[in-house]
DNA sequence: ATTAGCACTCTTGTCCTTAGAGTGCTAAAG
DNA sequence: CTTTAGCACTCTAAGGACAAGAGTGCTAAT
């Protein structure tokens, strides 16, 4: 996969300004032109002569004969691992970022909110959040609010402080003591398993010794697996749809059509960006200055997207953590002609902040690391 | 406004063939192409002459000198005022619909998240749906949950049984004990005030009496209140959008942009939604069928509509309960050249399913009327 | 190995032409 | 007086020709 020939240093240069000058331009770029933008020390001859063994090698194509080169697959993706250089953030950036995502503190699917549309504002494309998967968090609390006769509020702590609710049916014949009751038994027996080990099963007997009548008790056990099992649900909010329609490679309707309505298939763009695992970057580009979390994206181009009718797209994602076993994502996605180094940057940096919120909010399980600092 | 001189039934019947093909076909209907579809009792020529006096009149317009007609807003206006055949739904979509909400009983957003689907899904075209504004609402309950130390969760309850809640930050130092009688002090004292009335000073005053250190008190007061007040927050739940771009109207980017830009622009279409007011059809075509809920949509045609970048479209929209004096709103937009009378039918039966579930939801506070039935 | 030069290719924009659909007007018919 | 047939006119959309421009590949000279 990896060439095992690298390109020599001449090659990596031209290949670097056609990719930087398409990213700008969206157009087609020709010898000439590059000659003209950069302070090469050869003639648009020679990088006409390199262009044609770039294009051999596979690293760039030609929409026609007779037009400039764009990037391939194989070209962006040789630019991303090795040629491009990641900008840092202004200071100014980096304050407006962290400005937004300061007011929610609290709520986590207020911060994801947030990230993801400070994100999508911030880089010009679409972004993508998902929330974070709780399988392997622990169930530290569970209670249940009468809210009237008939009808109560599930409320599920888990690890790391995440607090999720459902509201649910109950017998009407049961009372607010009952139900206290109930819910503290589950608590008792549940407490410190994972969502995952948590089944019906285990809800029913934990709650075995409970002084009521099978037939009241069954509903309530129901009720309450399903509130423990929903705070698994995986949520994707998605964030400056409207951005991509700017961009020329969305001009066509009927790309702009297939890509929307890929989006909205419901469940495909949550499973897949499920389904991604961090691939820690071989060479580690750039190291981070000094920053504790390393940049461990994820970067698919084109072809690479396992999803019919993104086939034209980028999409960059990292994880962001929830304590240590937690871990949701989020992402950018554009064009293939996308402005990588820039988004990298902006996602790093947003991640980061995230988790930095995110372990003040889940310090209750990790006040050991957040004292050492 | 309305007309006074109200067309002869001969254009009625022209003006109604001509929207009725515009809709179908988005393309500027001639007088021969009207003649072929319809079995009109008069040749083509009249046709001509009527169509150049309604073009006079205003309820048509020529996109250039030798096309056909199309429909300008005042003949859109007409068509749905006076002219256009309501249909009934069939047995299948009835179903289909409320096969489809009858899931999300319990949960009001729930609820308005489907409806919007569903109703996206079933007209082709976009769906807005409002949370219901809260303001004159009653404070039933208020609980607070100790969730760790320094973190809590507010619950608030309101008349017709919706549920809000609020994870906040108190002061470490509080245990569970206090925090429940700070609650219930407040429940006391504002239980049966309508948010509207609820202030921080009432707030506070509730709680006077509170054996606890006003520095310990004052942040969770300030908590509580604005909890209870964002329970009134209003939220927009979108759906749909990509089934616009099938549609001709949509093919411009410029246009399609601009549209999407201006839905991206925050809180712009909920406040747009928030302020419409439904003013009940002054005729009320078709009398619903016996069915409880009167038919009071509101429409509002090309510039009609108060924002920029969306006169090209419609918006149809009516009001759900929840409750007697709890409304949220749920609309449709579309191009202008929109099959009305399907997503007029479609709206309708949606609101009148929600507003049956509603109903039940908020059975505690209506008993009386639900058991009249 | 590099580059200048040149012939060649292919797209893009412009202009022109033509076909087709639709109109408005006039005059004849009912 | 209303309706309709007929006709000349208008305007768009589609197709073809043409020139300009950008880019290429190849060859020969440096």
């Amino acid at each position: 996969m990896t060439q095992k020939i690298p390109l020599d240093e001449r090659k990596q240069h031209i290949l670097k300004a056609v990719v930087d000058d398409y990213i700008a331009t969206a157009e087609p770029v020709g010898s000439k032109s590059l000659v003209q933008k950069h302070p090469f020390s050869f003639s648009s001859a020679t990088i006409r002569n390199e262009m044609a063994e770039l294009e051999a090698l596979g690293y760039l194509e030609q929409p026609h004969t007779s037009a400039g080169r764009i990037p391939s697959d194989k070209g962006y993706r040789a630019y991303v691992d090795n040629l491009m250089q990641l900008e840092n953030l202004s200071q100014e950036e980096t304050e407006r970022i962290r400005g937004y995502l300061r007011d929610s503190l609290d709520e986590l699917t207020g911060l994801i909110r947030k990230a993801s549309s400070v994100l999508s504002e911030e880089t010009g494309y679409m972004s993508l959040a998902l929330s974070p998967h709780m399988r392997r968090s622990h169930l530290q609390q569970i209670k249940m609010l009468m809210i009237e006769p008939g009808r109560a509020l599930v409320v599920v702590v888990l690890s790391a402080g995440v607090v999720k609710d459902r509201l649910v049916r109950i017998p009407e014949l049961l009372d607010a003591n009952q139900l206290m009751q109930i819910a503290s038994a589950i608590e008792d027996g549940l407490s410190g398993m994972t969502l995952d080990d948590i089944t019906l099963v285990t809800v029913a007997s934990a709650a075995r010794n409970t002084p009521l009548p099978e037939s009241l008790l069954n509903q309530v056990l129901y009720e309450a697996y399903v509130a423990i099992k929903q705070a698994d649900n995986l949520e994707l909010f998605i964030d400056g749809q409207h951005q991509l329609l700017a961009y020329p490679e969305f001009h066509d309707i009927g790309k702009a059509r297939c890509f929307y309505d890929t989006l909205a298939r419901d469940g495909i763009m949550a499973g897949y960006m499920n389904e991604i695992k961090d691939a820690p970057d071989p060479e580690q580009p750039n190291p981070p200055c000094g920053q504790p979390d390393k940049p461990s994206y994820m970067i698919r181009i084109g072809q690479e997207i396992a999803v019919d009718g993104l086939k034209d797209c980028s999409f960059v994602t990292t994880t962001y953590k929830v304590g240590d076993v937690i871990a949701g994502r989020i992402g950018v996605i554009g064009p293939r002609r996308m402005a990588y180094s820039k988004v990298i940057s902006h996602i790093s940096f947003v991640k980061q902040t995230m988790n930095e919120h995110l372990r003040r909010l889940a310090r209750g399980e990790e006040i050991v690391e957040e004292q050492l600092k």
